[in-house]
DNA sequence: AGCACGCCGACT
DNA sequence: GTCGGCGTGCTC
C-alpha cells in the first residue's frame, strides 16, 4: 500500500491531497510496483464525489491522520501530463498568485476524455477487390473510399443503405478493422500548395526554421497584407516535417474563417479548432489526439495553450498585442506570456505576429531578448492606406449627427466608384446615455455604477457590464413626463441610421458582437463582403481583426478621441493599435486605401504618429515615457481589487490592506481608490495598485502581505491581478 | 468550487 | 413547533 499525492482541480490553497494506492490498481501502466509518475491522471474520492486529479508531489509538511486517507479509485492508462505542462502549470500558479488546483482546472479534460480510448470498427476496401455484382448502389459505396480510405458505419451511411453495405461486407469487398478511438485526422500535406514567397519572406521563414529545436521568441512584424501568415506557414511546415506538433493562438477564434481558409489552401485540410465553446465530443477528440500525437496542428483561443501536446515544436501567437489574450476572470493570466513560458519548457520557437507590437514585446525586441523579423512591403502591388485626420472643430456638423461633411463626401465618392467603405465606432447600441430633458434623470444600472445603453433593435436599455436589461420606457420614471427622453451620444446603431438617411440606396451591414455572433454569421458576412453585396460596413471593435476585403478602400473612424480619454496607462498604445488595425482594412489590393480619423484633437501625438505612418517613433516615444514614469514594461503593476456586497466591509478590508502594506523605497502603492466601476454586478469594489521595479519579486511580497493581513471577512473577495490590462 | 453543518426569522 | 436563510468550515 503506497501513499500518493494528488492535485485536484479545485481552488484549494492547501495543495495536493494524500491518497492510498492499492498495488493491484497500479497495473495499468506497467508491471513494476513503482508508484505512478507525477502527472498521471487518477480518479479519487473527495467528499461524496469522485473527481479527476493528477499525481503530484507532497506539498504540505502537515501529517494527515491515516484514518482520513482514502483509496485511489482508478489510475488512468492515459499519457501522463508532460513535464512541460507541469512546469507551465507551476509557473502560471506562481506568477498569477492563483492556487495550483485552480490553474490545474485550465488543463483538465472533460472526464470522458480520460476514459480509456474505445475500440471502434472501421471499414476499408479489400485489395484486390473480389469479383462481385457491381450494382450502381454498390459502386457509390465503393467510390466513397476514394476520398476516405478508412470509414466507420456512420461515414458510409450517406453513400448507401445498410443492406448494400452489409452485402458488400458479406461478399468480402469491405474489410472490418478495430481501431483505437483516437482522433485520426486526415494527414496534413505540408507540400499541398507552396506559396510563392518574396525574397524577404523567404529569408524570414528560413530564419524561423533555423530556430527550430530551441527556445526563441521571435517578433514577426509587418503590416496587414505583408504576408506574415505565409511566412510562418512555411516555418511550421518544416516543424511538421520534423514530426513536431504546432499550436497557433488566435485572439478571437469564432471570427477566424478567413484564417482557416488560408490554412486549408496551404495544407489541404482544416486544422483542429479549439475554443471554450466546442462540443464535448470535439473537446475529447482534440484532447486525446494531441496527447497521443495523432493530431499535429491545433489552432485555438487562449485556452488552447493548456492542451497536453506530447511533442510540441512550434507556437504562433497571432496578433500578439491583442488584449483578448488576457483572461479577465477566474485565473487571471496573459496567454501570450504563458505561451512564451510553454515554448521555453518545450525548447521551441514562438512567433509573436503583429502589425502593432505591444510595448512589452517592443521592449523585449529593443533589448535584444527577442528576435525581430520585419516585413516591410505589402505583398503584391498594394500600398498602405493613407491616413488623414479630420478636425471636427473645423469641419462642423449639424446637431445630433456624427459624420462630418468631409467624411460623408468621401463616402459618397467611394460609393459612386462601386467600392466598399467601413465606419468604425467602438460602441455598441444606439446611444450610450438616455436622459430626461424634463428633470435630468439618467438611466443607470442598479447593479453597477454605469449608464444603461439604449439599443434600438430590440428597444431596450442594456447594461454592458452585468447583462441587465429593461424595455426602453416611454415615460420618465422620475417626473413621469412623456416625450422627454433624449438619446445622448452615438453608438453604431445611430451611425447606421445616419448613413441610411444619407445614402438610402446603399447596402449597409451592422457588425457588432450581437450581429456577428456565430461562425456561420461570420462566414455570411465575409461572403457578402467578397461578393460586393455590402457597400458600407458599420462596426465596433469586432471588425478590426483579421478581415481582408479586396474592395474595401475607405475607412472612417467616427471618434478617434474616445479611447484616448480613458486616461489609463495603455490608452495611447491601445488607440494606436486599434486605429492602425482599422486603417489597415483599407486598400488591400491594387486600389489606394484611405483612412479618415475624426478628432477634436488633431495635434495629439498618438494621432499624429498614425497620420505620419511612423509607428516606431510612437513606440519608442511611448517606451521612453514609460521608462521615465516607472511604468510597464519596466515596472510591474499588480492590481488588488477588493469587493464585497457590503460597502462598509469592502472599505474596511481595503483600509486594512493599505495599512499592512509593505513599505520599502521601491514599492509604490496607489490607493485605496475607486476603480472605473466602483459598483459592479451587485458588489462594491475598491482598488490598490502596486507598482514595483521588475527586479523586485512582486509575487512573493504580495502573497505574504495579503496572507498576513488579518480580519478580512469571508464575504470579501481579494482579487490579485498581476500585469492588469483593464482598470475596471 | 461544492457541500454539510449550524444557528436565527416567518410560516403551514 | 418546522422550513429555510446564508455564515463557516472542510474536503486527503
Amino acid at each position: 500500500m503506497n501513499i500518493i499525492y494528488v492535485l485536484l482541480p479545485l481552488p484549494l490553497s492547501t495543495g495536493a491531497y494524500a491518497y492510498a494506492l492499492d498495488d493491484t490498481l497500479d497495473d495499468t501502466l506497467d508491471d513494476t510496483l513503482a508508484p505512478p509518475q507525477k502527472g498521471t491522471y487518477v480518479s479519487v474520492p473527495l467528499g461524496k464525489k469522485e473527481v479527476l486529479g493528477v499525481v503530484w508531489h507532497k506539498t504540505d509538511e502537515k501529517v494527515i491522520a491515516p484514518e482520513k486517507i482514502k483509496q485511489v479509485i482508478s489510475v488512468h492508462a492515459f499519457p501522463p501530463m508532460g513535464q512541460d505542462l507541469i512546469d507551465t502549470l507551476t509557473f502560471i500558479s506562481g506568477y498569477s498568485l492563483t492556487p495550483l488546483g485552480a490553474c490545474l482546472k485550465l488543463m483538465m479534460p472533460v472526464p470522458i476524455a480520460i476514459s480509456e480510448p474505445k475500440h471502434t470498427m472501421y471499414y476499408t476496401l479489400a485489395n484486390p477487390l473480389p469479383t462481385i455484382k457491381a450494382s450502381t448502389a454498390r459502386q457509390t459505396v465503393i467510390g466513397s473510399f476514394a476520398h476516405k480510405p478508412s470509414q466507420t458505419k456512420a461515414d458510409l451511411k450517406p453513400h448507401g443503405s445498410p443492406a448494400v453495405i452489409r452485402g458488400l461486407f458479406e461478399c468480402g469487398a469491405l474489410l472490418a478493422h478495430s481501431k483505437m478511438d483516437i482522433l485520426n485526422p486526415p494527414a496534413i500535406n505540408t507540400a499541398h500548395k507552396h506559396t510563392q514567397l518574396s525574397e524577404k519572406q523567404r529569408l524570414a521563414s528560413t530564419m524561423m526554421i533555423s530556430h527550430l529545436g530551441a527556445f526563441k521568441p521571435i517578433l514577426l512584424d509587418g503590416i496587414t497584407g505583408s504576408g506574415k501568415t505565409e511566412v510562418y506557414f512555411e516555418a511550421f511546415a518544416q516543424a511538421l516535417n520534423n514530426g513536431k506538433q504546432v499550436l497557433v493562438l488566435l485572439p478571437e477564434i469564432a471570427l477566424s474563417s478567413q484564417w482557416l481558409k488560408r490554412f486549408k489552401d496551404r495544407f489541404g485540410v482544416e486544422p483542429a479548432v479549439w475554443h471554450s465553446e466546442i462540443t464535448p465530443t470535439k473537446r475529447k477528440a482534440i484532447w486525446t489526439g494531441v496527447a497521443f500525437g495523432t493530431l499535429k496542428v491545433v489552432v485555438g483561443a487562449r485556452s488552447a495553450m493548456h492542451l497536453p501536446f506530447c511533442d510540441l515544436g512550434f507556437i504562433v501567437v497571432d496578433e500578439e498585442h491583442d488584449a483578448a489574450y488576457k483572461q479577465e476572470d477566474g485565473v487571471l493570466y496573459n496567454a501570450r506570456d504563458m505561451a512564451i513560458f510553454r515554448a521555453k519548457a518545450n525548447n521551441c520557437p514562438i512567433i509573436l505576429s503583429t502589425a502593432t507590437p505591444s510595448l512589452e514585446t517592443w521592449e523585449n525586441v529593443t533589448s535584444g531578448r527577442y528576435e525581430h523579423i520585419k516585413l516591410t512591403e505589402r505583398f503584391g502591388k498594394s500600398t498602405p492606406p493613407d491616413i488623414a485626420l479630420l478636425d471636427l472643430k473645423a469641419d462642423k456638423m449639424p446637431a445630433q449627427t456624427f459624420i462630418s461633411p468631409t467624411l460623408l463626401n468621401h463616402l459618397q465618392v467611394n460609393l459612386e466608384r462601386g467600392l466598399q467603405s467601413m465606419l468604425f465606432l467602438n460602441r455598441r447600441g444606439y446611444a450610450p446615455l438616455t436622459l430626461c430633458r424634463g428633470c435630468g434623470h439618467r438611466f443607470e444600472c442598479n447593479n453597477c455604477k454605469a449608464w444603461l445603453v439604449q439599443h434600438k433593435y430590440n428597444n431596450a436599455l442594456h447594461c454592458h457590464h452585468c447583462g441587465y436589461s429593461e424595455k426602453t420606457p416611454d415615460v420618465c420614471p422620475e417626473c413621469k413626463d412623456t416625450e422627454s427622453l433624449a438619446s445622448c451620444g452615438p453608438g453604431v446603431e445611430r451611425i447606421e441610421e445616419e448613413v441610411k438617411k444619407a445614402f438610402p440606396q446603399a447596402n449597409i451591414y451592422l457588425a457588432t458582437s450581437e450581429t456577428l455572433n456565430s461562425t456561420k454569421e461570420a462566414i455570411n458576412f465575409v461572403e457578402q463582403m467578397e461578393s460586393g453585396a455590402i457597400d458600407i460596413v458599420i462596426g465596433t471593435q469586432i471588425v478590426t481583426k483579421g478581415y481582408h476585403f479586396a474592395n474595401l478602400t475607405l475607412v472612417g473612424v467616427i471618434d478617434g478621441d474616445m479611447a484616448l480619454s480613458g486616461g489609463d496607462l495603455r490608452a495611447g498604445e491601445r488607440t494606436f493599435q486599434m486605429l492602425q488595425q482599422v486603417a489597415g482594412r483599407a486598400g488591400r489590393e491594387d486600389i489606394q486605401g484611405h483612412a479618415y480619423i475624426q478628432t477634436t484633437n488633431p495635434t495629439h501625438p498618438v494621432l499624429l504618429a498614425l497620420a505620419d505612418d511612423d509607428r516606431d517613433a510612437f513606440l519608442n516615444l511611448e517606451l521612453k515615457q514609460r521608462h521615465y514614469g516607472g511604468q510597464p514594461p519596466y515596472h510591474r503593476l499588480v492590481s488588488i481589487i477588493v469587493s464585497d456586497p457590503d460597502r462598509v466591509r469592502c472599505e474596511e478590508a481595503v483600509k486594512r490592506l493599505a495599512h499592512t502594506a509593505p513599505r520599502t523605497d521601491d514599492i509604490r502603492i496607489l490607493g485605496p481608490a475607486e476603480p472605473h466601476m466602483p459598483f459592479l454586478r451587485g458588489k462594491h469594489r475598491r482598488r490598490l495598485l502596486v507598482n514595483v521595479p521588475k527586479s523586485v519579486k512582486a509575487q512573493h511580497i504580495i502573497w505574504n502581505w495579503i496572507h498576513s493581513t488579518k480580519g478580512i471577512m469571508r464575504s470579501t473577495r481579494v482579487q490579485v491581478d498581476v500585469d492588469p490590462y483593464s482598470f475596471f
